[in-house]
DNA sequence: GCCGTTTTCGGCCCGACTGTTTTCAGTCG
C-alpha cells in the first residue's frame, strides 16, 4: 500500500522526499524480520529507521480496520493504467501525468493510439526524439525480460571472468551489481575490469563466444545480450578508481544512499571516481578504504541492503559471515535409486572432489510415484547397500537419509520403526499444495514433532517466478522448529533458494539450525551449494548456525539428540 | 514524511545522459 501510494503521489507530483518516505517505509516493512502486528501491539513501530508517526499511525489503522484513508484518498480518480505506464523506460510521472492531462491518456492503449494518430507531436517538451524514445519504450516494456534467477547468471559470470584471466593486462576484474550481492534474482550482470586499455577490452568482449547482439561498443563500456537471454555490460575503470567504481556499482542503491549520507555528515563526498575531502582525494583504489574512512567495518557485499549492516559495521559488530569452504557435506541429493542419475559411487567421488567428509542419500519416498519413490523394502535395501560401501571409504562417509514426503494428512510415508534406521531424516511437502493455510502448516508441525525428522527441505515450495509457494506460516514453523530442535533447509537449487534470504534470517533468530543443501539429482548440480551460501550470508547467517558444517559425528549427535529428547 | 554528535526546522546521495524548453528538466541507475 506504501508502494502504491508513493507512485501516485509521484504521478501527482509531490514532493519528492515524502514520496521517498513512503518508499522507504514499504521496503523497511518488507525486510521485516518480525510480524509487524506484534511491533505494533507493542507500540515500537517508530522504532523501526524510516518509520515515524504519522507512518506508524496509518500502519496500526491498518491492522485494526483492514483500511487506510491515506490510501483511499490518493488514488482517487487516478487509474491504476496510469501508474504502470510509467514503468515504461523513458517515461517517468513527469510525462506520463502531461500526457493525461493534455490528451486524457489513461493506459498503453490509449498512448499507442496517440502515437499512432501524431498527436503527441507539438505538445510541450516533446520533440521527434522523444517520440521515438517512447516507441523503443514501449517495445522494450512488452518483450522486457524478467529478472533472471542468480542460478543461471551465476555460470555466466564465471565463464567470462575465466576469458579474460589470459590477458596479462588486466589488473582487477570482478562482477558488480546484485549477482555480486548474491540476490536471488539479477537484472542485468555488471562485470568490472580495470589495467587494460579500454578500446581492447570492449573489443574482446563484444566478440567473445556466446555474445547473440551487442547492444553497445564504446570506449569505456560495452554492452551485450548472450544467448542465455540476459544483458551484460562490461565497464573499464582506472586502476585508481576500481574499488570506489565497484563500491557504487555493487549498491544496493538503498546502500548506497545511506552510506553517502554518513559520508556528508561527517565532511567527505563518495561518488564511483573515490572518496573525497574537500577537493582532495582520498581513496577509491580498494573498496575498504571508503568503509575504512568512514569509520566503519568492510561490508561483505551480500550484507548491503541497508537492512542494519551499516549500523552493525560502525560498531564493529558485523557477523563473521559462513563461507563455502565451512561446508562439511551436502544433506539432501538423490541417487538413480529414485529420480536421479548417479550412482552412489559417483556421488560419492564428487562429494570427495569438493572436499567435503560426507554426503546424505536422501531418495525420495514410496508415495512419490513421479519421482519413483522408494518402496519401505527398497530403502532396506538401500541401507545395507550404503553400509558395504562405507567400508571402502577412509574420512568420507555416506549417511543414510530419505526425503519422506509429509503426506496430506500430514503422516510420514514411512514408519518411525524404518526412519529410526537412518542416520538423517529430511521431510518435506510435494502435495496438497492449494490445502489452505491452517491445514499446511499443522502438517508441516505435524513432521517437526516427529522425532525422526531432522530437517524440513524447501520449506516454502516456491519456484522463482514460475510458482508461488503453498500458504504456511512460517512464523510457527519457525517456533516449532526451535522448540523440537529441528533444522530447515535452504534448498540451493537455483529456482527454488528456499528459505530465502529474509526468513532464514528470521529463523537464525530464532535460534533455528540451517541446513543448506543442493538437492542435487546429478553430480553436475552440487556446485549450487555456493548459491545456497550466498543465501545464507544473505541471511547474517555464520558458521555455528549452519548444520552441514559439523563434523560427520557432531551431525548425527545432533540428530540422536532430538530422538532422545522423548 | 522522517530525522537529529550542525536536532524540533530545514535538510533529505550523486552523477551521467538525453533532448529540448538553449540553460536545465526529466529520467535512470
Amino acid at each position: 500500500m506504501f508502494e502504491r501510494i508513493a507512485n501516485i503521489l509521484e504521478l501527482k507530483g509531490e514532493n519528492t522526499f515524502r514520496i521517498n518516505s513512503y518508499r522507504k517505509a514499504a521496503r523497511v516493512i518488507g525486510d521485516l524480520t518480525e510480524d509487524i502486528e506484534e511491533i505494533a501491539r507493542t507500540q515500537k513501530l517508530t522504532e523501526i529507521p524510516g518509520i515515524g508517526e504519522g507512518t506508524a499511525e496509518k500502519i496500526i489503522e491498518y491492522i485494526n480496520t483492514g483500511k487506510m484513508a491515506k490510501y483511499e484518498e490518493v488514488k482517487e480518480g487516478v487509474s491504476e493504467e496510469t501508474v504502470a505506464l510509467m514503468q515504461i523506460p523513458g517515461l517517468g510521472p513527469k510525462t506520463v501525468a502531461m500526457l493525461n492531462r493534455e490528451l486524457g491518456i489513461v493506459g498503453l492503449s490509449d498512448l499507442e493510439n496517440a502515437l499512432h494518430d501524431g498527436k503527441l507531436k507539438g505538445l510541450f517538451g516533446i520533440g521527434e526524439k522523444k517520440i521515438e524514445n517512447i516507441l523503443k519504450g514501449i517495445e522494450l516494456f512488452k518483450t522486457s525480460q524478467q529478472r533472471i534467477s542468480i542460478g543461471i547468471a551465476y555460470p555466466i559470470v564465471k565463464r567470462i571472468i575465466a576469458g579474460f584471466r589470459h590477458n596479462a593486462q588486466i589488473k582487477d576484474i570482478q562482477a558488480a551489481g546484485s549477482l555480486r550481492r548474491m540476490k536471488e534474482t539479477v537484472g542485468d550482470i555488471d562485470i568490472l575490469v580495470s589495467g587494460a586499455k579500454g578500446v581492447d577490452v570492449v573489443k574482446s568482449f563484444v566478440t567473445m563466444q556466446g555474445v547473440t547482439q551487442v547492444l553497445a561498443a564504446g570506449d569505456t563500456k560495452g554492452s551485450v545480450r548472450v544467448e542465455e537471454g540476459v544483458q551484460v555490460d562490461m565497464r573499464v575503470v582506472r586502476e585508481d578508481e576500481f574499488g570506489s567504481a565497484l563500491q557504487y556499482f555493487t549498491g544496493s542503491k538503498e546502500h548506497n544512499i545511506h552510506l553517502r549520507e554518513i559520508a556528508k555528515k561527517k565532511g567527505f563526498k563518495i561518488n564511483e571516481y573515490g572518496i573525497f575531502k574537500g577537493d582532495e582525494k582520498i581513496g577509491g583504489r580498494r573498496e575498504e578504504e571508503i568503509y575504512t574512512i568512514l569509520g566503519m567495518d568492510w561490508i561483505p557485499p551480500e550484507l548491503r541492503e541497508n537492512r542494519g549492516e551499516i549500523e552493525a559495521a560502525r560498531e564493529r559488530k558485523l557477523p563473521k559471515l559462513i563461507e563455502l569452504s565451512d561446508i562439511k557435506g551436502d544433506l539432501h541429493n538423490h541417487s538413480n535409486w529414485s529420480d536421479g542419475i548417479p550412482t552412489f559411487e559417483e556421488m560419492a567421488n564428487h562429494a570427495m572432489k569438493m572436499d567435503y567428509h560426507y554426503l546424505v542419500v536422501s531418495d525420495h519416498s514410496k508415495s512419490l510415484h513421479v519421482a519413483h519413490g522408494l518402496k519401505d523394502e527398497e530403502l532396506l535395501e538401500e541401507i545395507e547397500e550404503i553400509d558395504r560401501l562405507n567400508k571402502k571409504f577412509k574420512g568420507f562417509t555416506l549417511l543414510k537419509a530419505t526425503e519422506v514426503d509429509i503426506k496430506a494428512d500430514g503422516a510420514l510415508d514411512f514408519s518411525d520403526k524404518l526412519l529410526e534406521k537412518l542416520d538423517v531424516v529430511v521431510a518435506s511437502i510435494h502435495s496438497g499444495f492449494k490445502q489452505g493455510k491452517e491445514k499446511i502448516t499443522e502438517r508441516m508441525i505435524a513432521a517437526i514433532h516427529n522425532p525422526y525428522v531432522n530437517i524440513i527441505a524447501h520449506p516454502t515450495g516456491r519456484l522463482i517466478s514460475k510458482r508461488e509457494g503453498y500458504e504456511v506460516d512460517l512464523d510457527r514453523v519457525i517456533e516449532a522448529c526451535s522448540e523440537t530442535g529441528t533444522a530447515l533447509e535452504i534448498n540451493c537449487y537455483y529456482d527454488r533458494l528456499d528459505l530465502n534470504d529474509i526468513n532464514c534470517r528470521k529463523a537464525k533468530e530464532a535460534g533455528v539450525m540451517i541446513a543448506i543443501s543442493t538437492d542435487a539429482h546429478h553430480v553436475d548440480q552440487m556446485w549450487m551449494m555456493e548459491l545456497g551460501v550466498g543465501i545464507a550470508r544473505r541471511g547474517w547467517l555464520e558458521t555455528k548456525d549452519v548444520l552441514n558444517t559439523l563434523s560427520v559425528d557432531t551431525l548425527k549427535a545432533f540428530c540422536m539428540k532430538k530422538r532422545n529428547r522423548t
